[in-house]
DNA sequence: CTGAAAGCGCTAACAA
DNA sequence: TTGTTAGCGCTTTCAG
């Protein structure tokens, strides 16, 4: 019935300097059910033993007052808040997207909520994301994705680590090159180099000798880790490497067309192309069938990521399938994993595995 | 360099109870800076006057310090935690991801942090989420994307508008039908209805008399919205509603395939399919060109949401054009507004314009 | 302009 | 088994 707190309900309006809301806590709940805020805080958390007849009082106080648990005044008494962080370029990237998701699922599973926040890619926006995230206590952060890479990165990363390791949290790195040994994080990738080199096999393997390499930004480290797989197929197939066959833009459709559209309007000096992204590669078939020329006729076109789109592009497109999910599902499972809290925690490096997937739009030139 | 706090290095592993991390307080800021918590507070806050020497000396040891407020302490103090919570069924949805960039790029810029968590469409699992949210004292808790409606979705959903602006937060209602008037809620919608009517006139005005329907669950609000905007087209246009006409599956890639191929297999007694939403629609295209067939020739078909695959697929749909982004940013601007929490409060209900874009996949029939 | 002190709501010793 | 009692880190009166 009527709390035992003032009710706030006539005599409100009259700008009561705090705006405490007027929500049950659990000194009400105590207060409701008679016995201490303690016996309370034990059933809740059901770690201690409780007797039968209190139990069942506090759970219909909770019930009839409608209490909710504030989980900044528990995370303050020292609870860690059951928040799994993640930072990523672009919600829209549908291969983050597939990542998040399945970070998203398994803390759901495990009961962890998620914290998310976006970058565009930006490594500034990404560290004071991180420092908010830290600011946040949220049990682990995991950063899906590449990033660019560049001389202070490991540094200022290195140090994140730490200092969310002393903040009994944890960075995950997912998708992203290890830091040193030894530096406190977990890292969960896959092999971009490895994917990228089978992929473009595979092309040379089609008669492809001039492959025109689409990537995202410069120093990115996917992009720079599909690039050098591209580069090892091209040494495998005693193909010399041609710097003019690269082109770097970002990693979307719309920079897929425009590079593809530039190199079009010049000389046609390739037969197949190579988008880092499928979401880039989309942007080549646009170019491409623009152009007037046909896919694979005139143009091969792998891509990279094998989302979904992969098989509504038509032809369907070869692309080395990433495990994105199950990526994000790991990630959330060795954050939520309490092992690393340990003084002795080794820190962890997983790396799962890619694989071609061949469809039509690669043409075999003999 | 060095901080004045004791490195917990050396004497470390011998388990202290409290597992408190180490990290600088407000409290180590202000003896480090020789004042007292009150101004390293007012300093922090800038809201308070503060002599230039005593806000130089905190500024600096904040600096040395690597000091970070911690948010749950401030917010247990009386602080409204900014910090908007986002409710969607996966965040894989194109359209969700769209949305829910808006909602993010907003909100960081006006300095909010996201929260995120996804319900796979169930309504008990949406209705938890919530009150987890709640829990987390969220500033405001964004709902995108319909759901299936129930008998007491309204009367729950109405409760948790009540409840949240108790706790002076606020619920916001973003592509899903309002509640009750006078329910204490944001709604930012467009109209599911309109849009359907009009890609519908259209696909009728080029001489289509059987349009299959391809919805989403049959009382998803989504759903249901499009699907009378289809009926409603049918009316004006002097076509008798065929209830055999209308499929329901789900909003993805899969059931889209799926249910066409079901028709497709029986008697083809329809020429253009209107998939509820692209993602369905692209499983059309895909059992279409399975079964040898066209498109438009053979089947037309148009689509709702108009994300970036509608123009990927060949021929390039025609689609209902949906204001996603801008969606999301409204939302996060209403939840970030103050305004909403004075005790006069209106309510408010937007709703957004949609368009149809004409591409390739409808036939005219003559 | 500054400091002391009283909480915010919860948890976890420590006693009983 | 239960209650009492300190805090967790921050904000905000209320006095200087």
């Amino acid at each position: 019935m009527a709390s035992a707190r003032t009710p706030r309900t006539a005599d409100d309006g009259s700008g009561s300097r705090r705006k405490s809301s007027n929500a049950a806590t659990l000194g009400d709940v105590a207060t409701h059910a008679g016995v201490s805020p303690a016996t309370v805080s034990r059933v809740l958390a059901g770690n201690y033993p409780v007797s039968r007849s209190a139990r069942q009082r506090v759970l219909r106080s909770i019930r009839e007052l409608n209490y909710v648990a504030n989980t900044h005044a528990r995370a303050l008494a020292g609870v860690q808040t059951k928040t799994i962080a993640f930072v990523l370029a672009d919600v829209r990237g549908p291969s983050f997207a597939e990542a998040a998701h399945g970070v998203e699922q398994e803390a759901a599973r495990l009961g962890w909520l998620c914290l998310i926040g976006t970058t565009q890619g930006d490594r500034e926006r990404e560290l004071a994301i991180v420092r908010l995230m830290r600011e946040q206590r949220a049990g682990a952060v995991v950063l899906i994705g590449g990033v660019a890479d560049a001389d202070d990165y490991n540094e200022q990363m290195t140090e994140l680590a730490y200092s969310l390791r002393a903040a009994g949290s944890l960075l995950v790195l997912c998708g992203r090159p290890p830091l040193a040994p030894g530096v406190p994080a977990a890292v969960i990738g896959y092999d971009n180099e490895e994917g990228a080199y089978a992929i473009t096999s595979h092309v040379l393997a089609q008669g492809h000798r001039r492959i025109l390499f689409l990537g995202g930004e410069e120093r990115h480290t996917t992009s720079l880790g599909r690039l050098e797989g591209y580069s090892r197929a091209l040494k495998t197939f005693g193909v010399e490497f041609d710097p003019s066959l690269v082109e770097h833009g970002v990693f979307t459709r719309a920079s897929g067309y425009q590079l593809t559209k530039k190199r079009l309007a010049g000389a046609r000096d390739f037969t197949a192309v190579f988008a880092a992204t499928d979401v880039m590669a989309a942007g080549v078939y646009a170019a491409v069938n623009e152009a007037g020329l046909s896919v694979p006729d005139d143009i091969s076109i792998v891509g990279y990521d094998d989302i979904e789109l992969a098989q509504d592009l038509r032809p369907r497109m070869t692309s080395v399938h990433v495990p994105y999910e199950e990526l994000g599902r790991t990630a959330a499972k060795v954050a939520a994993d309490e092992d690393h809290q340990r003084e002795d925690w080794p820190g962890l490096q997983v790396t799962l595995k890619t694989h071609v997937v061949v469809r039509d739009s690669v043409a075999r030139l003999d």
